[in-house]
DNA sequence: GATAGTCATGACACGACGTGTCATTACTTG
DNA sequence: CAAGTAATGACACGTCGTGTCATGACTATC
Protein backbone atom coordinates (compact mmCIF):
# COMPACT_ATOMS: atom_id res chain seq x y z
CA UNK A 1 0.00 0.00 0.00
CA UNK A 2 1.13 3.28 -0.71
CA UNK A 3 2.21 5.19 2.75
CA UNK A 4 3.42 9.03 1.56
CA UNK A 5 0.51 10.53 2.10
CA UNK A 6 -3.36 8.26 1.99
CA UNK A 7 -5.15 8.10 -0.69
CA UNK A 8 -3.20 9.35 -3.58
CA UNK A 9 -5.77 7.50 -6.03
CA UNK A 10 -9.00 9.70 -4.36
CA UNK A 11 -7.85 12.63 -4.22
CA UNK A 12 -6.69 12.55 -7.44
CA UNK A 13 -10.03 11.82 -8.61
CA UNK A 14 -11.44 14.47 -6.28
CA UNK A 15 -8.91 16.86 -8.16
CA UNK A 16 -10.01 15.90 -11.66
CA UNK A 17 -13.52 15.91 -11.47
CA UNK A 18 -13.44 19.36 -9.89
CA UNK A 19 -11.22 20.56 -12.55
CA UNK A 20 -13.20 18.82 -15.26
CA UNK A 21 -16.34 20.89 -14.07
CA UNK A 22 -14.59 24.04 -13.43
CA UNK A 23 -12.76 24.13 -16.81
CA UNK A 24 -14.07 21.01 -18.76
CA UNK A 25 -11.97 17.93 -19.51
CA UNK A 26 -9.91 18.85 -22.74
CA UNK A 27 -8.76 22.53 -21.23
CA UNK A 28 -7.63 20.59 -18.16
CA UNK A 29 -4.23 19.26 -18.37
CA UNK A 30 -3.14 15.87 -16.18
CA UNK A 31 -0.25 17.87 -14.51
CA UNK A 32 -3.01 20.48 -13.63
CA UNK A 33 -4.67 17.70 -11.82
CA UNK A 34 -1.63 16.25 -10.48
CA UNK A 35 -0.67 19.33 -9.19
CA UNK A 36 -3.85 20.32 -6.97
CA UNK A 37 -3.28 16.21 -5.84
CA UNK A 38 0.21 17.25 -4.42
CA UNK A 39 1.60 14.16 -6.84
CA UNK A 40 3.77 14.17 -10.41
CA UNK A 41 1.87 13.71 -13.96
CA UNK A 42 3.84 9.86 -13.84
CA UNK A 43 1.84 9.10 -10.92
CA UNK A 44 -1.34 9.65 -12.24
CA UNK A 45 -0.83 7.46 -15.56
CA UNK A 46 0.16 4.95 -12.47
CA UNK A 47 -3.53 4.85 -11.37
CA UNK A 48 -5.15 5.45 -14.13
CA UNK A 49 -4.84 4.49 -17.94
CA UNK A 50 -5.51 7.12 -19.46
CA UNK A 51 -7.24 11.17 -18.97
CA UNK A 52 -10.32 9.61 -18.88
CA UNK A 53 -10.01 6.58 -16.70
CA UNK A 54 -9.79 8.82 -13.74
CA UNK A 55 -13.92 9.25 -13.72
CA UNK A 56 -14.51 5.33 -14.15
CA UNK A 57 -12.36 3.72 -11.44
CA UNK A 58 -13.24 0.46 -10.06
CA UNK A 59 -16.07 -0.25 -12.36
CA UNK A 60 -13.71 -3.52 -13.79
CA UNK A 61 -15.34 -5.65 -11.40
CA UNK A 62 -18.76 -5.17 -12.57
CA UNK A 63 -19.39 -7.70 -15.60
CA UNK A 64 -18.06 -10.41 -13.07
CA UNK A 65 -20.67 -9.47 -10.28
CA UNK A 66 -23.22 -9.57 -13.16
CA UNK A 67 -21.47 -12.80 -14.09
CA UNK A 68 -21.90 -14.92 -10.58
CA UNK A 69 -25.51 -13.02 -10.00
CA UNK A 70 -26.75 -14.50 -13.29
CA UNK A 71 -25.25 -18.07 -12.32
CA UNK A 72 -26.78 -18.01 -9.04
CA UNK A 73 -30.52 -17.17 -10.32
CA UNK A 74 -32.76 -20.12 -10.25
CA UNK A 75 -32.28 -21.77 -14.09
CA UNK A 76 -36.11 -21.49 -14.07
CA UNK A 77 -36.45 -17.86 -14.84
CA UNK A 78 -36.82 -16.23 -17.96
CA UNK A 79 -35.22 -13.57 -19.12
CA UNK A 80 -37.06 -10.39 -18.52
CA UNK A 81 -37.48 -12.45 -14.97
CA UNK A 82 -34.08 -12.45 -14.28
CA UNK A 83 -33.81 -8.87 -15.90
CA UNK A 84 -36.63 -7.35 -13.24
CA UNK A 85 -35.63 -10.06 -10.02
CA UNK A 86 -32.38 -10.22 -9.93
CA UNK A 87 -30.46 -7.51 -12.39
CA UNK A 88 -32.52 -4.72 -10.96
CA UNK A 89 -31.63 -4.84 -7.35
CA UNK A 90 -28.17 -5.56 -8.41
CA UNK A 91 -28.57 -1.88 -10.25
CA UNK A 92 -29.63 -0.25 -7.07
CA UNK A 93 -27.47 -1.14 -5.05
CA UNK A 94 -24.82 -0.22 -7.74
CA UNK A 95 -25.45 3.42 -7.11
CA UNK A 96 -26.78 3.30 -3.63
CA UNK A 97 -23.02 3.56 -2.86
CA UNK A 98 -22.40 7.03 -4.11
CA UNK A 99 -24.19 10.62 -2.88
CA UNK A 100 -26.73 11.52 -5.02
CA UNK A 101 -24.79 14.60 -5.59
CA UNK A 102 -21.82 12.67 -6.64
CA UNK A 103 -23.44 11.27 -9.38
CA UNK A 104 -24.59 14.52 -11.00
CA UNK A 105 -21.22 15.99 -11.03
CA UNK A 106 -19.91 12.92 -12.42
CA UNK A 107 -22.96 12.90 -15.08
CA UNK A 108 -22.43 16.19 -15.92
CA UNK A 109 -18.71 16.26 -16.56
CA UNK A 110 -19.21 13.47 -18.83
CA UNK A 111 -22.18 15.17 -20.70
CA UNK A 112 -19.89 18.04 -21.55
CA UNK A 113 -17.35 15.71 -22.79
CA UNK A 114 -18.14 13.34 -26.16
CA UNK A 115 -15.00 11.45 -25.48
CA UNK A 116 -16.07 10.77 -21.80
CA UNK A 117 -19.41 9.89 -23.11
CA UNK A 118 -18.02 7.37 -25.51
CA UNK A 119 -16.41 5.96 -22.27
CA UNK A 120 -19.83 5.79 -20.53
CA UNK A 121 -20.65 3.81 -23.62
CA UNK A 122 -17.94 1.27 -23.66
CA UNK A 123 -19.15 0.95 -19.56
CA UNK A 124 -22.41 -0.28 -20.87
CA UNK A 125 -21.27 -2.17 -23.60
CA UNK A 126 -18.94 -4.22 -21.23
CA UNK A 127 -22.05 -4.83 -19.17
CA UNK A 128 -23.87 -5.86 -22.04
CA UNK A 129 -20.92 -8.61 -22.84
CA UNK A 130 -20.94 -9.85 -19.97
CA UNK A 131 -24.91 -9.59 -19.46
CA UNK A 132 -24.92 -11.86 -23.09
CA UNK A 133 -22.54 -14.49 -21.82
CA UNK A 134 -25.02 -14.75 -18.93
CA UNK A 135 -28.16 -15.69 -20.89
CA UNK A 136 -26.68 -18.04 -23.24
CA UNK A 137 -24.99 -19.80 -20.38
CA UNK A 138 -28.70 -20.27 -18.96
CA UNK A 139 -29.72 -21.85 -21.97
CA UNK A 140 -30.77 -19.08 -24.27
CA UNK A 141 -30.05 -19.31 -27.78
CA UNK A 142 -27.46 -16.67 -29.21
CA UNK A 143 -29.89 -14.19 -30.59
CA UNK A 144 -32.11 -14.23 -27.96
CA UNK A 145 -29.18 -13.55 -24.95
CA UNK A 146 -27.71 -10.63 -27.45
CA UNK A 147 -31.23 -9.24 -27.48
CA UNK A 148 -32.03 -9.54 -23.61
CA UNK A 149 -28.36 -8.21 -22.58
CA UNK A 150 -29.16 -5.12 -25.09
CA UNK A 151 -32.74 -4.91 -23.44
CA UNK A 152 -31.61 -4.92 -19.99
CA UNK A 153 -28.79 -2.24 -20.25
CA UNK A 154 -31.30 0.10 -21.71
CA UNK A 155 -33.83 -0.69 -19.36
CA UNK A 156 -30.93 0.19 -16.73
CA UNK A 157 -29.49 2.84 -18.75
CA UNK A 158 -32.62 4.65 -19.53
CA UNK A 159 -33.96 4.20 -15.94
CA UNK A 160 -30.97 5.77 -14.35
CA UNK A 161 -30.90 8.48 -17.07
CA UNK A 162 -34.48 9.29 -15.93
CA UNK A 163 -34.01 8.81 -12.14
CA UNK A 164 -30.82 11.29 -11.88
CA UNK A 165 -32.95 13.97 -14.59
CA UNK A 166 -35.66 14.21 -11.76
CA UNK A 167 -32.48 14.49 -9.03
CA UNK A 168 -33.49 11.15 -7.42
CA UNK A 169 -37.00 11.91 -6.19
CA UNK A 170 -38.97 8.71 -7.23
CA UNK A 171 -36.34 6.04 -6.09
CA UNK A 172 -34.10 4.02 -8.30
CA UNK A 173 -36.06 0.67 -7.72
CA UNK A 174 -39.87 3.04 -8.96
CA UNK A 175 -37.85 4.52 -11.88
CA UNK A 176 -36.56 0.77 -13.71
CA UNK A 177 -40.24 -0.67 -12.85
CA UNK A 178 -42.05 1.90 -14.82
CA UNK A 179 -38.99 1.96 -17.69
CA UNK A 180 -40.04 -1.96 -17.72
CA UNK A 181 -43.74 -1.14 -18.12
CA UNK A 182 -42.98 1.02 -20.96
CA UNK A 183 -40.63 -1.61 -22.71
CA UNK A 184 -43.69 -4.12 -22.46
CA UNK A 185 -46.46 -1.60 -23.20
CA UNK A 186 -43.99 -0.40 -26.61
CA UNK A 187 -43.15 -3.77 -27.93
CA UNK A 188 -47.14 -4.75 -27.40
CA UNK A 189 -48.26 -5.42 -30.78
CA UNK A 190 -51.17 -2.87 -29.92
CA UNK A 191 -51.01 -0.04 -32.47
CA UNK A 192 -50.52 3.91 -31.04
CA UNK A 193 -48.26 6.41 -30.52
CA UNK A 194 -46.93 5.92 -27.30
CA UNK A 195 -48.58 8.90 -25.07
CA UNK A 196 -50.86 7.83 -22.09
CA UNK A 197 -53.69 6.72 -24.95
CA UNK A 198 -55.88 9.67 -24.80
CA UNK A 199 -55.76 11.63 -21.18
CA UNK A 200 -53.16 14.37 -19.45
CA UNK A 201 -50.41 14.35 -22.43
CA UNK A 202 -50.05 18.22 -23.02
CA UNK A 203 -47.26 17.69 -26.10
CA UNK A 204 -49.67 17.95 -29.44
CA UNK A 205 -49.17 15.98 -32.79
CA UNK A 206 -47.29 17.65 -35.23
CA UNK A 207 -49.07 17.64 -38.90
CA UNK A 208 -45.89 17.93 -40.21
CA UNK A 209 -44.81 16.27 -43.71
CA UNK A 210 -41.35 15.89 -45.15
CA UNK B 1 -12.40 20.76 -54.88
CA UNK B 2 -8.38 19.21 -54.88
CA UNK B 3 -6.58 19.23 -57.36
CA UNK B 4 -3.30 17.89 -57.00
CA UNK B 5 -4.22 14.05 -57.29
CA UNK B 6 -7.78 13.67 -56.98
CA UNK B 7 -9.29 10.90 -54.39
CA UNK B 8 -7.01 12.20 -51.68
CA UNK B 9 -9.68 11.10 -49.10
CA UNK B 10 -10.46 8.14 -50.27
CA UNK B 11 -6.47 6.91 -51.14
CA UNK B 12 -6.19 8.12 -47.20
CA UNK B 13 -9.33 5.88 -46.25
CA UNK B 14 -8.56 2.94 -48.05
CA UNK B 15 -4.36 3.12 -47.24
CA UNK B 16 -5.36 3.52 -43.36
CA UNK B 17 -8.03 0.20 -43.58
CA UNK B 18 -5.17 -1.89 -45.19
CA UNK B 19 -2.14 -0.86 -42.47
CA UNK B 20 -5.01 -0.88 -39.87
CA UNK B 21 -5.69 -4.77 -40.77
CA UNK B 22 -2.20 -5.45 -41.44
CA UNK B 23 -0.71 -4.12 -37.97
CA UNK B 24 -3.39 -2.97 -35.92
CA UNK B 25 -4.48 0.54 -35.12
CA UNK B 26 -2.42 1.73 -32.17
CA UNK B 27 0.88 0.22 -34.09
CA UNK B 28 -0.11 2.07 -37.00
CA UNK B 29 1.30 6.13 -37.28
CA UNK B 30 -0.52 8.69 -39.03
CA UNK B 31 2.83 9.17 -40.95
CA UNK B 32 2.38 5.81 -42.43
CA UNK B 33 -0.96 6.35 -43.54
CA UNK B 34 0.04 9.33 -45.44
CA UNK B 35 3.45 8.15 -46.74
CA UNK B 36 1.20 5.33 -48.56
CA UNK B 37 -1.14 8.03 -49.90
CA UNK B 38 1.49 10.04 -51.28
CA UNK B 39 0.42 12.81 -48.84
CA UNK B 40 1.88 14.75 -45.73
CA UNK B 41 0.85 14.31 -42.05
CA UNK B 42 -0.85 17.31 -41.92
CA UNK B 43 -2.99 16.55 -44.96
CA UNK B 44 -4.53 13.70 -43.08
CA UNK B 45 -5.61 15.77 -40.03
CA UNK B 46 -7.56 18.41 -42.89
CA UNK B 47 -9.58 15.56 -44.03
CA UNK B 48 -10.45 13.61 -40.47
CA UNK B 49 -10.74 14.91 -36.56
CA UNK B 50 -8.45 12.46 -35.70
CA UNK B 51 -6.57 9.45 -36.43
CA UNK B 52 -10.16 6.95 -36.15
CA UNK B 53 -12.33 9.21 -37.90
CA UNK B 54 -10.87 8.11 -40.81
CA UNK B 55 -13.13 4.82 -40.35
CA UNK B 56 -16.25 6.83 -39.63
CA UNK B 57 -16.13 9.38 -42.91
CA UNK B 58 -19.52 10.44 -44.18
CA UNK B 59 -21.72 9.14 -41.92
CA UNK B 60 -22.73 12.57 -40.31
CA UNK B 61 -25.17 13.55 -42.11
CA UNK B 62 -27.76 9.81 -40.97
CA UNK B 63 -29.19 11.74 -38.31
CA UNK B 64 -30.46 14.31 -40.29
CA UNK B 65 -31.75 11.42 -42.65
CA UNK B 66 -33.20 9.77 -39.92
CA UNK B 67 -34.93 12.94 -38.63
CA UNK B 68 -36.60 13.54 -42.61
CA UNK B 69 -37.69 9.89 -42.35
CA UNK B 70 -39.79 10.28 -39.44
CA UNK B 71 -41.00 12.87 -40.35
CA UNK B 72 -42.52 12.18 -43.39
CA UNK B 73 -43.96 8.55 -42.21
CA UNK B 74 -47.81 8.83 -41.45
CA UNK B 75 -49.03 10.11 -38.04
CA UNK B 76 -50.83 7.31 -37.69
CA UNK B 77 -48.13 4.96 -37.34
CA UNK B 78 -46.74 3.52 -34.07
CA UNK B 79 -43.48 3.47 -32.86
CA UNK B 80 -42.60 -0.16 -33.50
CA UNK B 81 -44.44 0.20 -36.82
CA UNK B 82 -42.41 3.03 -37.71
CA UNK B 83 -39.34 1.25 -36.94
CA UNK B 84 -40.24 -1.76 -38.72
CA UNK B 85 -41.73 0.20 -41.81
CA UNK B 86 -39.19 2.67 -42.26
CA UNK B 87 -36.19 2.73 -40.66
CA UNK B 88 -35.67 -1.10 -41.35
CA UNK B 89 -35.72 -0.59 -45.27
CA UNK B 90 -33.64 3.00 -44.66
CA UNK B 91 -31.08 1.20 -42.61
CA UNK B 92 -31.29 -1.91 -45.31
CA UNK B 93 -30.33 1.05 -47.74
CA UNK B 94 -27.21 2.59 -45.96
CA UNK B 95 -25.48 -0.81 -46.02
CA UNK B 96 -26.43 -1.74 -48.97
CA UNK B 97 -24.01 1.20 -50.75
CA UNK B 98 -20.94 -0.86 -49.68
CA UNK B 99 -19.49 -4.27 -50.48
CA UNK B 100 -19.82 -7.19 -48.20
CA UNK B 101 -16.22 -7.32 -48.11
CA UNK B 102 -15.55 -4.10 -47.11
CA UNK B 103 -18.12 -3.99 -44.60
CA UNK B 104 -16.56 -6.95 -42.93
CA UNK B 105 -12.49 -5.47 -43.24
CA UNK B 106 -13.71 -2.39 -41.82
CA UNK B 107 -15.19 -4.42 -39.11
CA UNK B 108 -12.06 -6.47 -37.85
CA UNK B 109 -10.68 -3.77 -38.17
CA UNK B 110 -12.94 -1.72 -35.54
CA UNK B 111 -13.54 -5.34 -33.25
CA UNK B 112 -9.84 -5.65 -32.64
CA UNK B 113 -9.47 -1.90 -31.06
CA UNK B 114 -11.34 -0.88 -28.28
CA UNK B 115 -10.89 3.06 -29.21
CA UNK B 116 -12.42 2.06 -32.25
CA UNK B 117 -15.03 -0.41 -30.96
CA UNK B 118 -15.86 2.85 -28.85
CA UNK B 119 -16.50 5.16 -31.36
CA UNK B 120 -19.02 2.65 -33.43
CA UNK B 121 -20.64 2.81 -30.19
CA UNK B 122 -21.00 6.89 -30.86
CA UNK B 123 -22.48 6.61 -34.00
CA UNK B 124 -25.32 4.55 -32.74
CA UNK B 125 -25.28 6.75 -29.78
CA UNK B 126 -26.13 9.76 -32.19
CA UNK B 127 -28.59 7.76 -33.91
CA UNK B 128 -30.74 7.01 -31.19
CA UNK B 129 -30.36 10.52 -30.00
CA UNK B 130 -32.01 11.77 -33.57
CA UNK B 131 -34.34 8.73 -33.36
CA UNK B 132 -35.96 10.06 -29.43
CA UNK B 133 -36.19 13.34 -30.97
CA UNK B 134 -38.24 12.22 -34.11
CA UNK B 135 -40.67 9.58 -31.51
CA UNK B 136 -41.09 12.60 -29.47
CA UNK B 137 -41.85 15.13 -32.49
CA UNK B 138 -44.61 12.55 -33.82
CA UNK B 139 -46.17 13.04 -29.84
CA UNK B 140 -44.30 10.40 -27.99
CA UNK B 141 -43.89 11.19 -24.41
CA UNK B 142 -40.04 11.01 -23.37
CA UNK B 143 -39.92 7.98 -21.92
CA UNK B 144 -41.27 6.05 -24.48
CA UNK B 145 -39.88 8.25 -27.12
CA UNK B 146 -36.01 7.04 -25.50
CA UNK B 147 -37.19 3.71 -25.37
CA UNK B 148 -38.09 3.35 -28.86
CA UNK B 149 -35.47 4.85 -30.50
CA UNK B 150 -33.33 2.58 -28.08
CA UNK B 151 -35.27 -0.37 -29.43
CA UNK B 152 -34.93 0.64 -32.87
CA UNK B 153 -31.03 0.87 -32.12
CA UNK B 154 -30.89 -2.19 -30.90
CA UNK B 155 -32.27 -4.24 -32.99
CA UNK B 156 -30.73 -2.78 -36.49
CA UNK B 157 -27.39 -2.90 -34.88
CA UNK B 158 -28.19 -6.69 -33.53
CA UNK B 159 -29.21 -7.79 -36.97
CA UNK B 160 -26.52 -6.02 -38.68
CA UNK B 161 -24.08 -7.74 -36.51
CA UNK B 162 -25.24 -11.13 -37.09
CA UNK B 163 -25.96 -10.35 -40.91
CA UNK B 164 -22.23 -10.05 -40.70
CA UNK B 165 -21.81 -12.78 -38.66
CA UNK B 166 -23.11 -15.03 -41.22
CA UNK B 167 -21.56 -13.20 -44.31
CA UNK B 168 -24.84 -11.87 -45.39
CA UNK B 169 -26.20 -14.86 -46.49
CA UNK B 170 -29.78 -14.53 -44.90
CA UNK B 171 -30.31 -10.83 -46.59
CA UNK B 172 -30.42 -8.03 -44.02
CA UNK B 173 -34.26 -7.55 -44.37
CA UNK B 174 -34.77 -11.20 -43.11
CA UNK B 175 -32.30 -11.05 -40.21
CA UNK B 176 -33.78 -7.18 -38.82
CA UNK B 177 -37.37 -9.46 -39.40
CA UNK B 178 -35.85 -12.00 -37.80
CA UNK B 179 -34.20 -9.57 -34.89
CA UNK B 180 -37.71 -7.76 -34.61
CA UNK B 181 -40.11 -11.53 -34.06
CA UNK B 182 -37.43 -12.50 -31.25
CA UNK B 183 -37.54 -8.94 -29.54
CA UNK B 184 -41.58 -9.16 -28.93
CA UNK B 185 -41.48 -12.89 -28.06
CA UNK B 186 -38.55 -12.28 -25.43
CA UNK B 187 -41.03 -9.36 -23.95
CA UNK B 188 -44.15 -10.76 -24.27
CA UNK B 189 -44.71 -11.62 -20.48
CA UNK B 190 -44.44 -15.50 -20.92
CA UNK B 191 -42.06 -17.40 -18.94
CA UNK B 192 -39.71 -19.06 -20.67
CA UNK B 193 -35.47 -19.50 -20.83
CA UNK B 194 -35.51 -18.11 -24.77
CA UNK B 195 -34.21 -21.12 -26.49
CA UNK B 196 -36.73 -22.90 -28.62
CA UNK B 197 -39.10 -24.08 -25.96
CA UNK B 198 -38.75 -27.78 -25.71
CA UNK B 199 -36.58 -28.83 -28.83
CA UNK B 200 -33.65 -29.12 -30.56
CA UNK B 201 -31.36 -26.72 -28.39
CA UNK B 202 -27.86 -28.25 -27.66
CA UNK B 203 -27.18 -26.59 -24.69
CA UNK B 204 -26.92 -27.67 -21.39
CA UNK B 205 -28.61 -25.68 -18.62
CA UNK B 206 -25.98 -25.26 -15.85
CA UNK B 207 -26.10 -26.43 -12.72
CA UNK B 208 -24.16 -23.41 -11.74
CA UNK B 209 -24.62 -21.14 -7.88
CA UNK B 210 -22.61 -18.41 -6.57
C1' DG C 1 -3.76 34.92 -72.56
C1' DA C 2 -2.26 37.47 -68.42
C1' DT C 3 -3.92 38.45 -63.59
C1' DA C 4 -6.22 37.90 -59.40
C1' DG C 5 -8.58 34.81 -56.37
C1' DT C 6 -9.49 30.42 -54.23
C1' DC C 7 -8.54 26.08 -52.22
C1' DA C 8 -5.94 22.01 -51.15
C1' DT C 9 -1.54 20.87 -49.75
C1' DG C 10 3.43 21.31 -47.75
C1' DA C 11 6.42 22.68 -44.04
C1' DC C 12 7.41 23.83 -39.44
C1' DA C 13 6.76 24.66 -34.55
C1' DC C 14 4.52 23.34 -30.47
C1' DG C 15 1.71 21.67 -26.46
C1' DA C 16 -0.47 17.63 -24.46
C1' DC C 17 -0.83 12.67 -23.98
C1' DG C 18 1.04 8.41 -22.64
C1' DT C 19 5.20 5.07 -21.86
C1' DG C 20 9.83 3.23 -20.61
C1' DT C 21 13.38 3.46 -17.41
C1' DC C 22 15.94 4.27 -13.38
C1' DA C 23 16.60 6.51 -8.96
C1' DT C 24 14.52 7.63 -4.51
C1' DT C 25 11.65 7.50 -0.56
C1' DA C 26 8.71 5.36 2.91
C1' DC C 27 7.00 1.49 5.00
C1' DT C 28 7.32 -3.63 6.25
C1' DT C 29 9.53 -7.73 7.73
C1' DG C 30 13.07 -10.42 9.99
C1' DC D 1 19.18 -2.46 12.33
C1' DA D 2 19.36 -4.60 7.66
C1' DA D 3 17.03 -6.23 3.68
C1' DG D 4 13.03 -6.19 0.82
C1' DT D 5 8.89 -4.20 -1.20
C1' DA D 6 5.92 -0.83 -3.22
C1' DA D 7 4.69 3.72 -4.47
C1' DT D 8 6.53 7.82 -6.11
C1' DG D 9 9.81 11.28 -8.56
C1' DA D 10 12.58 12.55 -12.49
C1' DC D 11 13.72 12.43 -17.20
C1' DA D 12 13.62 11.20 -22.06
C1' DC D 13 10.91 10.18 -25.89
C1' DG D 14 7.41 9.04 -29.58
C1' DT D 15 2.82 10.04 -31.22
C1' DC D 16 -1.24 12.86 -31.59
C1' DG D 17 -3.44 16.89 -32.98
C1' DT D 18 -3.35 22.15 -33.90
C1' DG D 19 -1.87 26.84 -35.40
C1' DT D 20 0.36 29.29 -38.82
C1' DC D 21 2.37 30.63 -42.97
C1' DA D 22 4.11 29.53 -47.53
C1' DT D 23 3.38 27.24 -52.02
C1' DG D 24 1.33 24.95 -55.57
C1' DA D 25 -2.76 24.18 -58.87
C1' DC D 26 -7.01 25.25 -60.70
C1' DT D 27 -10.78 28.92 -61.93
C1' DA D 28 -12.75 33.18 -63.22
C1' DT D 29 -12.53 37.58 -65.17
C1' DC D 30 -11.17 41.05 -68.23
Amino acid sequence: MGRWQPGARERLEQAALDLFLEQGFTETTVPQITARAGLTTRTFFRHFADKREVLFAGEESVPDQVARLMAGAPPSLGPMEVIAERLAPATVELFAGRSLDYLLRRRAAIDAEPALHERELRKWALMSEALQRGFRDRGADDLTARLAAELAVTTFRVAVTRWLDQHGDPDLPAVIDQTLTALRRLTAKAPGNGSTPPADAAEVRLPRMA
